[in-house]
DNA sequence: TTTAGCACTCTGGCGCAGGGAGTGCTAACA
DNA sequence: TGTTAGCACTCCCTGCGCCAGAGTGCTAAA
């Protein structure tokens, strides 16, 4: 792998990713100044076909990278672009606000992620089931409804009204929610899922029905509810390698999973940026398709992840970088909030 | 229009609504036993094209109907299906979970709704502009945060995390809920949204940009998020005349403008169910499809409405006992909530 | 080792013919 | 007078062959 098939690699990846048509060698020998002429590219070509990096759809079209080939341009030969200052500002001014609640923030990031890229992206929220309790505690709402508010150590705070046909009395409830503060706090969520059952101290005996059912709304609906946000969807529409119904549906069909974006994203490695290349997602339904992911945190924490997902010839180099600079972005505006 | 006329369009229309193919005078004569030829049938069906019931893709094609045609077809031919036990079954199931949110209703509604008509659906939910403030009340989160909870009349439920960097006096905000309460009771939240700047007795000066942001985030915010929801736009992808990417585009395209739609609603009659029938939607990005609505209440007010959005052959007779039964289960599971 | 030249291959577009479906018209029939 | 059978005609769709264009691989010369 010499230099000079690096740089045919390059061009000819760089060329696919814009124009989406194979590649001829005269097309690289006269737009990209490699000082060969296309009978040498055309040696090159054959040799980089060989070593797996090149296909050919048929025998007198040219040649588009494989995904091995994409690997090699996004590990070796590519580096992230530098944004543009515009892309620069956008990104900062998108996080100015404050008084903003977590789910606003992932939403914000979500569609400029989006924006920046015109590609689709998912942004996966902080679980809720890594988190601990904090405490809980009930409000009443009128004659027969309490709101009930359970704020974990993350900062995170989740709430949920119940109807409690035929009334309540406030002061039971009040002494049951200190109870369970009491009984409960620092134990995570996800435990908690197997403690529902576990009795409470006190008379618990006439709201068994509501905890049941707090527990279960808090450990189970909430908890998986809007941790997935999907922005610019039909965003893939734009792309000629999605001119088929079939292929739309099989790609958008998966990003309206939320709940199996959510386990498959658990499988991947902890920190930074991540590029997914075709199959190396593991996901059928998404294997024409590549896969840019960071994570960002709320202080040392990783607690969340961003994606964008696009066609295999994805404009890595732009794509890297504003994946990297929005969870960088979104880090610290966390932090901050 | 006589009879005859009358049985031929007909026909045709359920053919055509379950093909998808131009009918001709012969699949009218053999699959549908009309007790005359297809000679007679061709020249009802000439006539028919005459007065607009009917159009030809071309000279030597079937016939299709035109927005005419299923305009009449809906207002006089078809009468809506008796839905089948099975169906009837799943609808009530649907609504049989108690002491969940209004939001809960209104997603089961959507997803119920496309899973049996297998068309998209959009659920509009209660809007809170109509609705009056209650009662607003504010709960220590930390040492720096407070959530804020706001009720309206209509039982309406929103809350806020808010930030207050440098700490609080939590009597103080107290007393402030307590005489915002007092001063705002009743006044609707469209109302609110003009009142931001008026001030509140009591010692705001610490407070208001607290006020402030909450204010506006109850008037803006909130009160249009979540208000529409879709369910099984992707629904919209196995009918043939949506094999076209273009055409995928718009109608996904209009389904995600959650504003418009919900601007869109405003317009229509107030109460029952409603067809529209290509061009008569009045929107562009869904010439190609029809719409059909309906109702629902919270005691005697219409709060919200539901929709089925699908090509202009739509199945008419099975969506509207569809939309119909549905509705009036979830006026009911909210009288009961 | 590079390059020019050339024969070869494959795709995609175009024109054309034939089959099929459906129509409209006419004439015969009840 | 309304209905029907028959028939010529129209138009779409499909498959086929052909050709141009793009690109390759190979060979031979620089």
């Amino acid at each position: 792998m010499d230099e000079r098939k690096r740089r045919v690699l390059e061009a000819l990846i760089t060329d696919y990713i814009a124009t989406a048509e194979p590649v001829g060698s005269r097309t690289l020998s006269r737009k990209y100044h490699l000082g060969v002429s296309s009978a040498t590219i055309r040696n090159e070509m054959a040799d980089l076909e060989e070593l797996g990096f090149l296909e050919q759809p048929h025998t007198s079209a040219g040649r588009i990278p494989s995904d091995k080939g994409y690997r090699f341009y996004v590990d070796q030969l590519m580096q992230p672009d530098r944004l543009h200052t515009d892309d620069i500002a956008r990104i900062r001014v998108a996080y100015r606000a404050r008084m903003r609640e977590v789910q606003w923030f992932i939403h914000q990031t979500a569609r400029l992620v989006s924006e920046l890229t015109a590609y689709p992206s998912v942004v996966l929220a902080p679980g809720v089931d890594e988190a601990k309790l904090f405490d809980v505690r009930v409000l009443p709402l009128g004659r027969d409804a309490v709101l009930l508010v359970m704020q974990t150590d993350a900062g995170i705070i989740q709430n949920h009204t119940v109807s409690l046909p035929g009334g309540f009395d406030m002061a039971e409830l009040k002494a049951l929610a200190a109870e369970f503060t009491l009984q409960f706090r620092g134990v995570s969520i996800k435990e908690l899922k197997d403690r529902i059952g576990d009795p409470v101290a006190g008379d618990v005996s006439r709201y068994r029905g509501l905890w049941q059912g707090a527990l279960q709304w808090m450990a189970a609906v909430e908890g998986d509810d809007d941790k997935v946000t999907v922005a610019g969807p039909l965003n893939i529409l734009n792309y000629p390698e999605f001119r088929d119904v079939d292929k739309v549906r099989r790609v958008l069909g998966f990003l309206e999973q939320e709940a199996a974006i959510d386990q498959w994203a658990q499988s991947w490695p902890a920190d930074g940026v991540q590029v997914m290349i075709g199959a190396e997602s593991l996901v059928d339904d998404i294997q024409d398709c590549s896969v840019v992911t960071a994570t960002y945190r709320v202080g040392p924490y990783v607690v969340g992840r961003l994606m964008v997902l696009g066609p295999r010839r994805m404009h890595y180099a732009r794509v890297i970088a504003i994946v990297q600079a929005v969870s960088e972005e979104l880090s610290q505006a966390l932090n901050w909030a």
